[in-house]
DNA sequence: TGCCCATCT
DNA sequence: GTGTTAGATGGGCAG
C-alpha cells in the first residue's frame, strides 16, 4: 500500500472540456468564467474523491515541441482556441497559483509528456498516481498504479470514466501500450493527423489484438483480412507509423521540475478567496474559511417599539451634539426598506450596530421620517445607497445635501462600466464581503414586498442596506481621493442627483386624447401598407421578422446588395434604401418600419406611461453609461423623433401646463467645441472664436476652397469628417457615409489632420495615454477604463483606441451640461421662479417656463449654460419656445 | 435571452 | 489581415 498519491491535472484538455460543457459566464468585468469554474468543480470533486497527498497541473507552452521539429507537418493544426477560452488560460494558471497548486510547463515539451514523465517516475517511488484529462489518447498511461480519470460533461452534471489498464484492455480488447499502436492506425481527425484510410476504431482493435503493434501487422499484412485494410496497410504504412509516433506520449523527459514539492497543502488561502471574488465564483465561496467570519460579523437588531427606536435617535443625537464629537459620532448608514406611504421601515448602521426600526404599532413613518430629519438638522451625516430613491422617500432631505454620501454615485465614479451598484456589487468589490443578492433572497419581489421579520434572511438583507453604504463610503471616498474626483463628486455629481430628482417628480404633461388620435392615424396607414407589402410579395408574411422578410426580398424577389447578418439577410434601413428607388414594395417596406415603430413605441408606448395628473415621470440615470452621460428611461425621452416630419409630430402632445411655455436651449455643436478646448488646436480654436460656422470653416480648409466657394456638398462632407473626428471613425467608415471610395475618405482624414495638427496629437495622446493607465479622464477628472486596449482581440482593442478618443470628448461634454443643470435649477429655486428643469436630452435643456418669467429664463440660460465652463472657446446656446414640444425646437 | 432594427444626441 | 464612428433605450421575433 503507497502512501503517496498524485493527481495530475491535464491543463488545457479540462479548460477545453469545462468550456464547451458549461454555457456562458461572465463577471461584472465582462470576463469570461466558465471554463475556469468547470476546471475548479471538476478538480475540487476528484481532490474530494481522491484525496491526493500531492497535486498539480501541467500546461502546454507555445514553443515547438520535438514533434513539430520531428514532423514538419505537425503544427497542432486545431482549430484555433476561440477568444472567449483563450483569455481563461492565464486567468486558470493564476487561480491555481493563488491555490498553492504548482503549474508545470517547461519549453519544447507538451502538457502530455510532463504528465507521462512526472506519473512514471512517481510510480517507481511507489505513489499511486491519478491523471485527469478530457483527452482519451492518455489512456495509454494507465496501469495496475497509474489511474487516468475522464470527466464527461453530460447534461446536468459530470460523470467520469475511470481506467487502470485492466479496464483500458477490458473496454478495447488491447493493453495501454497497444492503444497506441491502435490510435496510430487511426489517426486522431480533431488534430489533423492523417492514420491509415479507412481503418477506423473497430478494425483498428481487431488488428492490434491479433498482431499487438502496427509493425507486427505490417510483418503480417499478407494475412490480413479485410482487403481494404491490407491495401491501405501496405500503402500508408509510413504515415500509420508517424502517426504512432505523434501519438505516443513520452514518458521520460528531462524535467526541472520535481515532483515531489506538489505536496497538496491548504488550497484555500487568502488569496484564492480574493481571486474568486473579483472572478465571482460564487458557488465556491462556501469553501473558505473567511467567507463564515465576515457573515457573522453584522449582529442586527429589530424592533417596532417606539421607546427603543427614541432611546436610539437621542443617543445618536446626543453623540452628534457632543463638543468632541468626531466624524464617526456623526455618520449613520441608513436604508428605507420600502416607499413613501408605504415603508416597511429603516434600516441604520451606527457604531457597530445595526438596526431595524420597523414600523407598525406606535411607531409610524413619519415619525421615522422626522426623526431622521431632525438627525440631519443636528448636523448628522448618512450613508446611503441610492439618494435619489432617499428623496422620493422624502423631499426634505434634499436641503441635507452635503450630509448625505451616495455609494452608489461614488462606485459610478471610480468604475462607470457596471452594470449595477446594489448593495451586493458594493458589498463585493469594496468591502470583499460576499452578501445574498436581492433576487436570492426574495425572487422577483422587491424587499418591501417580501420582507418579514420572522424571515432571517430577509432581515439580514434590510441590515445590508444600511451597513454596506455604512462600511464602504470611507473607502470609496478614499479610493475617489486618490484618483483626485472629489470635486467633480461634490460639485457635480452629487448636486446632480438632487436635479434629476426633480425632473423625475415634475414630469411633462401629454395630452392623452391627442396621442391615441396620432396612434389611430398611424394604425390606417399601416394597414394600407401591410396590405400593399404583402400584394407586391406575393403572398402574406410577417413583415416585423428580419429573418422572413430577407427570404422575400432577396430569394423569393431575388434583390440584389444580399448582405448577410450571423442569422440572415440584413435588412436595415441603409441597405433597403439603395433598392427602395427600384423597388416600390421597399419604400413601402420602409414606411412601414418607420410607422410600426412610431406606433408601438411612441404612441401606445407612451401612453403606458402617462399617469393620474396627466404627466409622465420618466426615470433618469445617473448611474448607467460609461461616459458619464445621464440616460433615461420608462419612458426614454431622450429618444423623442424629431428627424422625420411623421415622427417629429409627436412632439406636439408634450405640452406646459396652463400658464406655462416651453423653452428650449441646446449648446451648439459642444462636443466639437470641447474637443478644440482640450487639444488646444489653434486653428479650430480660432475658427469659433471668429464665430465661423465651422463645418463650411472646415471645409474651406480641409478642400483648399474660399469659404464662399464651399458648396453644399463640401459643406456636408466636412460635417461627416468633424463628427468622424469625435467618434475616431475609420476611413472605412467615413466612405460610408458620404458614398466615397475609401481612398477619398482617407485622403479627407489625412487633410483633416494636417490642417488641425493639434487634434492628432491630443488623440494619439489619448490612446497612449489610456494604454499605459488603462483609463482616460475628463476635463473635470471623471474617468472612463477601456479594459479593451489590452485586449489580444484586434476588434476589441480597436473599439478600446475609438473608445479612448471619444470618452474625455463626450464626457467632459456631459460633465458640462450637468454643471449647467445644477447651476440653472439652482438660479430658478434662487430667484424663487416657478419655471423649472423639466428634461435633459444631453447637450440640450427644457425649461417648463411661465409665461412672465420668459425674459428671466433665457437670460439664466444663457448666462449659466455659456458661464458653465470657461473654454479656449465661447460656447454657444441657441434658445427657442414654444406652446409644445414641437414647437420649442 | 440574443439579435435585429428603430429612435435620439 | 481581421471589421471598420461614440453613447444610450425599447419593441418584436425566434429559439
Amino acid at each position: 500500500m503507497a502512501d503517496n498519491k498524485i493527481m495530475l491535472l491535464d491543463g488545457h484538455s479540462l479548460l477545453n472540456r469545462a468550456f464547451y460543457g458549461l454555457p456562458a459566464l461572465t463577471n461584472a468585468e465582462g470576463k469570461h468564467t466558465n471554463a475556469v469554474l468547470g476546471f475548479l468543480n471538476i478538480m475540487l470533486r476528484y481532490m474530494e474523491e481522491e484525496k491526493p497527498t500531492h497535486l498539480l497541473a501541467a500546461f502546454d507552452r507555445k514553443e515547438p515541441t520535438f514533434r513539430h521539429l520531428k514532423y514538419k507537418e505537425y503544427k497542432g493544426t486545431r482549430k484555433p482556441m476561440p477568444e472567449e477560452l483563450r483569455e481563461q488560460v492565464p486567468l486558470m494558471k493564476e487561480v491555481l497559483a493563488s491555490m498553492g497548486i504548482p503549474v508545470v510547463t517547461q519549453a519544447g515539451i507538451e502538457a502530455d509528456d510532463i504528465l507521462g514523465t512526472i506519473g512514471r517516475e512517481a510510480e517507481k517511488e511507489d505513489f499511486e498516481v491519478v491523471i485527469v484529462s478530457g483527452d482519451r489518447d492518455l489512456l495509454q498511461l494507465a496501469t495496475d498504479h497509474t489511474k487516468i480519470k475522464i470527466p464527461k460533461t453530460k447534461a446536468g452534471g459530470t460523470v467520469t470514466e475511470d481506467y487502470y489498464a485492466v479496464d483500458v484492455e477490458k473496454l478495447y480488447g488491447v493493453t495501454p501500450t497497444e492503444f497506441i499502436d491502435m490510435k496510430g492506425l487511426m489517426g486522431d481527425s480533431s488534430d489533423n493527423i492523417p492514420g491509415v484510410p479507412g481503418i477506423g476504431e473497430k478494425t483498428a482493435a481487431k488488428l492490434i489484438q491479433s498482431y499487438h503493434s502496427i509493425e507486427n501487422a505490417h510483418e503480417h499484412l499478407n494475412e490480413i483480412k479485410p482487403a481494404k485494410a491490407k491495401n491501405n496497410l501496405g500503402e500508408y504504412y509510413e504515415q500509420a507509423l508517424m502517426s504512432k509516433d505523434l501519438a505516443t506520449i513520452k514518458t521520460d523527459c528531462e524535467l526541472e521540475y520535481q515532483f515531489r514539492d506538489a505536496v497538496t497543502g491548504d488550497i484555500f488561502t487568502k488569496d484564492a478567496y480574493h481571486l474568486f471574488k473579483k472572478l465571482e465564483l460564487k458557488s465556491l465561496f462556501k469553501y473558505f474559511e473567511e467567507d463564515q467570519k465576515e457573515k457573522n460579523e453584522l449582529n442586527i437588531r429589530v424592533t417596532s417599539d417606539l421607546a427603543e427606536a427614541d432611546q436610539l435617535f437621542a443617543a445618536m443625537r446626543a453623540a452628534a451634539e457632543r463638543t468632541d464629537a468626531d466624524e464617526e459620532d456623526r455618520t449613520a448608514g441608513l436604508g428605507v426598506i420600502g416607499r413613501s406611504g408605504d415603508c416597511r421601515g429603516v434600516s441604520l448602521s451606527y457604531r457597530e450596530e445595526t438596526v431595524l426600526l420597523l414600523t407598525g404599532g406606535m411607531l409610524t413613518e413619519d415619525q421615522l421620517k422626522e426623526s431622521l430629519l431632525d438627525l440631519l438638522e443636528k448636523g448628522f451625516t448618512f450613508a446611503v445607497l441610492d439618494y435619489k430613491a432617499l428623496l422620493h422617500f422624502e423631499e426634505r432631505f434634499r436641503i441635507y445635501e452635503k450630509q448625505i454620501e451616495d455609494a452608489g454615485v461614488l462606485a459610478y465614479l471610480l468604475n462607470p462600466l457596471q452594470s449595477d451598484y446594489d448593495y451586493e456589487d458594493i458589498a463585493r468589490d469594496y468591502l470583499d464581503l460576499v452578501v445574498p443578492a436581492r433576487k436570492e433572497v426574495c425572487g422577483k419581489q422587491t424587499l418591501e414586498e417580501c420582507f418579514s421579520p420572522e424571515n432571517e434572511k430577509t432581515v439580514y438583507l434590510a441590515g445590508l442596506l444600511s451597513y454596506v453604504p455604512w462600511k464602504a463610503c470611507p473607502v470609496l471616498k478614499e479610493k475617489l481621493a486618490e484618483h483626485g474626483m472629489e470635486e467633480l463628486y461634490l460639485t457635480i455629481e452629487r448636486p446632480t442627483t438632487v436635479t434629476l430628482y426633480d425632473m423625475e417628480k415634475y414630469g411633462i404633461s401629454v395630452e392623452k386624447e391627442a396621442l391615441r388620435e396620432y396612434g389611430e392615424q398611424l394604425t390606417g396607414r399601416i394597414a394600407e401598407l401591410e396590405s400593399s407589402i404583402h400584394a407586391q410579395a406575393g403572398k402574406d408574411f410577417n413583415i416585423n421578422s428580419p429573418k422572413q422578410l430577407g427570404v422575400i426580398l432577396f430569394e423569393d424577389l431575388k434583390m440584389p446588395f444580399a448582405k448577410k447578418t450571423k442569422t440572415g439577410y440584413s435588412t436595415s434601413a441603409d441597405i433597403l434604401e439603395k433598392l427602395a428607388p427600384d423597388y416600390p414594395i421597399v419604400s413601402d417596406i420602409l414606411e412601414y418600419r418607420q410607422l410600426t415603430k412610431l406606433k408601438s413605441t411612441y404612441a401606445d408606448g407612451l401612453a403606458a406611461f402617462i399617469e393620474e395628473d396627466g404627466k409622465i415621470h420618466s426615470i433618469f440615470h445617473q448611474k448607467v453609461t460609461a461616459t458619464g452621460r445621464l440616460s433615461s428611461s420608462d419612458p426614454n425621452l431622450q429618444n423623442i423623433p424629431i428627424r422625420m416630419p411623421l415622427g417629429r409630430a409627436i412632439r406636439k402632445v408634450f405640452v406646459p401646463e396652463p400658464g406655462y411655455v416651453f423653452v428650449s436651449a441646446d449648446y451648439s455643436q459642444i462636443e466639437l467645441r470641447v474637443l478644440a478646448h482640450m487639444a488646444n488646436d489653434q486653428n479650430l480654436i480660432d475658427a469659433y472664436r471668429h464665430n465661423a460656422d465651422i463645418h463650411t470653416a472646415t471645409a474651406s480648409q480641409v478642400f483648399g476652397v474660399p469659404v464662399d466657394e464651399v458648396t453644399p456638398l463640401l459643406r456636408r462632407s466636412a460635417k461627416a469628417v468633424n463628427f468622424g473626428i469625435v467618434y475616431g471613425i475609420s476611413a472605412f467608415g467615413l466612405s460610408q457615409d458620404l458614398n466615397i471610395t475609401r481612398k477619398e475618405a482617407n485622403e479627407y482624414i489625412e487633410r483633416y489632420f494636417a490642417t488641425y495638427p493639434g487634434i492628432k496629437t491630443y488623440l494619439d495622446g489619448n490612446v497612449a495615454f489610456a494604454k499605459e493607465h488603462g483609463y482616460v479622464k475628463t476635463l473635470y477628472g471623471r474617468i472612463r477604463p477601456i479594459p479593451e486596449l489590452s485586449s489580444s482581440n484586434f476588434m476589441q482593442r480597436s473599439f478600446g483606441e475609438r473608445a479612448a478618443m471619444n470618452s474625455s470628448i463626450q464626457g467632459t461634454a456631459a460633465d458640462i451640461i450637468k454643471i449647467a443643470m445644477i447651476r440653472v435649477s439652482r438660479r430658478l429655486r434662487g430667484e424663487q421662479l416657478s419655471s423649472r428643469l423639466i428634461l435633459q436630452i444631453h447637450d440640450e435643456l427644457l425649461i417648463e417656463t411661465k409665461e412672465e418669467e420668459t425674459e428671466e429664463v433665457y437670460r439664466i440660460l444663457k448666462e449659466e449654460m455659456m458661464g458653465a465652463a470657461d473654454l479656449s472657446v465661447p460656447l454657444v446656446v441657441d434658445i427657442e419656445k414654444g406652446k409644445t414640444w414641437y414647437e420649442a425646437k
